[in-house]
DNA sequence: TATTAGGAAATAG
DNA sequence: CTATTTCCTAATA
């Protein structure tokens, strides 16, 4: 914990490819400490093109809306600290992180808005299924449930 | 204090 | 017109 020894360098990390590139021109010399500190983990992990969907094999890729948002999420294993199923048979799932769910949807959706979403507004639109009857009410805190598993 | 359901109206695409 | 987003009231934990 010395730093009077050597300087520390800044990653510039807006992808993995640019982590890696950047390790690699920073050789491991008391010179050249990386601060991995200031890696951006949210931002390694995003991938914009994991997150967009077509109906159709021939329609052309698209950003996600809000339910198909909530699958994408629940199915990848990266985010399971952000939200998971509880019983994908049932359709029922738990957000486990919504501050940082509501930021990746803010990321991943086509609409955009004037205002930053806060979990009020984004648990609004879960809640707007309710009356189509694409999700059904759990009662329970951070816990949704889709009406059909298909 | 924070979250839930859901009405009503505005807004982006 | 659809799919949210914004804003809000009431109930509950």
């Amino acid at each position: 914990m010395d730093s009077t020894l050597s300087p520390t360098t800044t990653p510039e990390t807006d992808s993995a490819e640019a982590l890696l590139d950047f390790i690699d021109s920073h050789p491991t010399n008391p010179e050249n400490r990386i601060d991995f500190s200031a890696i951006d983990i949210e931002e390694l992990l995003f991938d914009p093109t994991e997150w967009l969907v077509h109906t159709d094999p021939n329609e052309k890729m698209r950003a996600p809306k809000l339910y198909e948002f909530l699958v994408l999420l629940l199915n990848n294993q990266s985010y399971s600290a952000y939200a998971s199923w509880v019983d994908k048979e049932e359709g029922i799932f738990e957000i486990h992180n919504p501050t940082q769910v509501v930021k990746l949807w803010e990321k991943v959706k086509s609409r955009k808005t004037k205002q930053k979403m806060n979990f009020d507004t984004f648990s609004r639109g879960i809640r707007m299924y309710y009356a189509r009857g694409d999700m059904i009410p759990t009662y329970t805190r951070y816990t949704y449930r889709f009406a059909s598993m298909k």
